[in-house]
DNA sequence: ATGTCTCAGCGTCTGAGA
């Protein structure tokens, strides 16, 4: 089973995009976010034409996410993330497919830091925590996929001092994001490829896509228990090369069924 | 400060967010 997540930075205007490599990649399940889209202009339809069920929370100009399954409708298990009822935005959808739960993730960028922003990102991650453990200790198989919006490690960024002040490496993102892997959920990329710099993430700015100045920012976390499960992880990088591609690249992995 | 891209709105440019 191939499980993917794409930030599509605007799910209409790239629906094109999105549908080539779903042809070519054949994902089982993948989760989107940035729809940028109310629920009411959310492409059910040609999802649907294209043999994908879909969930999905959107909003106006900003955020949303969904969840799509092959021959199938995903199973709604949330719509948001607890612990905060002021919280409107829509960053965080989970849904049960094929025996697993998938939640489709889009934490704050955090910009400017510090600052409001940067404190209601590591909130949300301090709430995505606690929701995890609850999940996790459910027993039930589970994948966290989406933007995290953190660069973990110097390794997930190319070498560069343009980024020092950036929410996306601050040592307070990589500790809440840390934390939140703790010694349970399986960081699935970096699993199957330990030393290797992968990036998901390319910077509309500056030349960054044919610089290949890059961070990984899009993670799939597997609960313990779907450990031997996994067989392959990768980046579909050549997605971003495209004419008008979104800024991210889609992730994936491949679970034995 | 800049670079790119896109969208919404007291709109054919500007500010905001990523």
């Amino acid at each position: 089973m191939l499980i993917a997540t794409f930030n599509i930075n605007n799910v209409n205007r790239r629906l094109e995009n999105l549908l080539a490599w779903m042809r070519k990649a054949k994902p089982d399940v993948v989760c989107l976010q940035e729809l940028k889209a109310e629920d009411w202009a959310f492409p059910a339809d040609k999802l649907e034409r294209a043999g994908y069920g879909a969930v999905w929370k959107g909003q106006k100009t900003w955020n949303g996410v969904a969840i799509l399954a092959r021959g199938k409708k995903p199973v709604l298990t949330r719509k948001q993330l607890p612990g905060d009822h002021e919280d409107g935005q829509a960053r965080y959808i989970e849904a049960a497919v094929n025996g697993i739960i998938v939640a489709s993730i889009y934490a704050p960028n955090g910009n400017p830091q510090p600052g409001p922003k940067f404190d209601y990102k590591l909130a949300w991650l301090g709430r995505l925590h606690q929701h995890a453990t609850v999940l996790r200790k459910s027993g039930a198989p589970i994948v966290l996929a989406g933007d995290y919006n953190v660069a973990p490690t110097d390794l997930d960024i190319y070498p560069t001092k343009s980024w020092e002040n950036d929410a996306l490496i601050q040592p307070e993102s990589r500790a809440a994001f840390k934390r939140l892997v703790g010694r349970s959920w399986i960081d699935a990329m970096r699993r199957m490829h330990p030393n290797e710099r992968i990036y998901t993430f390319w910077d509309y700015m500056r030349n960054r896509w044919p610089r290949d100045a890059g961070l990984r920012l899009d993670h799939l976390l597997l609960s313990p228990n779907l450990k031997d499960r996994l067989s392959e992880a990768d980046v579909d990088r050549e997605v971003r090369g495209v004419d008008g591609a979104s800024d991210h690249a889609p992730a994936w992995i491949r679970l034995r069924t």
